[in-house]
DNA sequence: CTCCTGTGAC
DNA sequence: GTCACAGGAG
């Protein structure tokens, strides 16, 4: 196997399953034998090529990257991590499957089959959706590896992940089992940990900040309320336009405020919100009356009180800017 | 982090 | 018709 083509069977394979991949495989190895043909090619045919796959960013993304191997690497795939990170198309996983296929080097390649592997072998319960525990097991399976041939690892991690120790695993067939923590203890099945991403709500909110004299306006949650005892700013709900937001002060506030300035955005999340803070500055000649729960604080006493987090940054900027 | 891409299982 | 998957990109 030339490091080219590990490159287009990674990529190929990437998001289809084997035996779907080979004939497309041959077929385009035959067509585009080296980078240099590959590159040569118009996007029509190399697109033609890759016909009934899917994913055709891939196929251009190799394109792309033939042409950038012809340009800068006498039409050859480049050996080292630095340089092979430049090709689109090639991420971590493949990187690690062409560094470790195409020059035996000594590289961790970890797809999902490696993944349920290494989790269930040493019963590791991070989640894998993260992005940190993808990170440890990449060192895991970097550092189980020996220095004598250690490509035969990478693979075999891979391919005991395809064939037995599939999502459902076939324990009974599996020559790791006296090895393995997990099925030791009888839960083969709970690995990998995966928390399932509870769709968020996305929000959008103005905190408006009114300043009177040198004090600001906030009202303090009640009980029985999301964020209950602590305070906030009063803010609009929702995208809108500046102009239907001064609208929204006067029917809401029955007072006169003239526009002062935006502070910068700001982010912050409770429960399953996801809520993001446009902040504006208001100033107040006088007030008659106050909505009800809302009052005027010293602005150099705000910091002592309990704010919301996202508020709370809102704060600290409006103090700081 | 979140989003994107097509597919195939439900 | 909805969701999980699997890897990459932003």
């Amino acid at each position: 196997m030339s490091p080219y083509s590990v490159w287009v069977s990674e990529v190929m394979l990437q998001q289809t399953q084997a035996i779907t991949v080979i004939p497309y495989f041959n077929r385009w190895m035959k067509r585009f034998p080296n980078p240099k043909a590959l590159a040569d090619a118009s996007e029509q045919e190399v697109i033609k090529e890759w016909e009934g796959l899917g994913y055709y960013s891939r196929a251009r993304n190799l394109h792309q990257g033939a042409k950038l191997l012809v340009e800068a690497y006498r039409g050859e795939l480049p050996n080292t991590r630095e340089e092979l990170c430049k090709i689109k198309g090639i991420g971590e996983y493949t990187l690690g499957a062409i560094l470790s296929f195409a020059f035996k080097k000594k590289a961790a390649a970890v797809d999902g089959n490696t993944l349920r592997v290494l989790s269930r072998f040493f019963a590791i319960e991070e989640d894998i959706s993260k992005g940190t525990t993808q990170k440890k097991f990449q060192k895991l399976a970097f550092d189980i590896l020996p220095d004598k041939e250690p490509e035969v690892l990478v693979e075999a991690l891979i391919e005991l992940g395809a064939t037995i120790c599939q999502k459902k695993p076939r324990c009974l067939l599996c020559p790791l089992q006296t090895g393995c923590q997990s099925r030791r203890e009888g839960r083969e099945e709970s690995f990998p940990v995966k928390v399932k991403k509870l769709k968020s709500v996305r929000l959008v909110r103005h905190p408006l900040l009114f300043i009177w004299q040198d004090y600001l306006l906030i009202r303090r949650c009640k009980e029985g309320e999301i964020m209950s005892g602590l305070y906030e700013f009063p803010y609009f709900e929702g995208e809108t336009l500046p102009s239907k937001i001064e609208k929204y002060v006067q029917d809401t506030y029955f007072f006169k405020a003239a526009f002062k300035k935006v502070l910068p955005k700001e982010k912050h999340s409770f429960t399953v919100h996801q809520v993001t803070l446009f902040p504006q500055v208001f100033t107040l000649k006088s007030y008659e009356k106050l909505p009800k729960d809302y009052v005027f604080e010293k602005i150099e006493k705000l910091t002592l009180l309990p704010f919301s987090s996202g508020h709370r940054k809102v704060l600290l900027s409006f103090i700081k800017n």
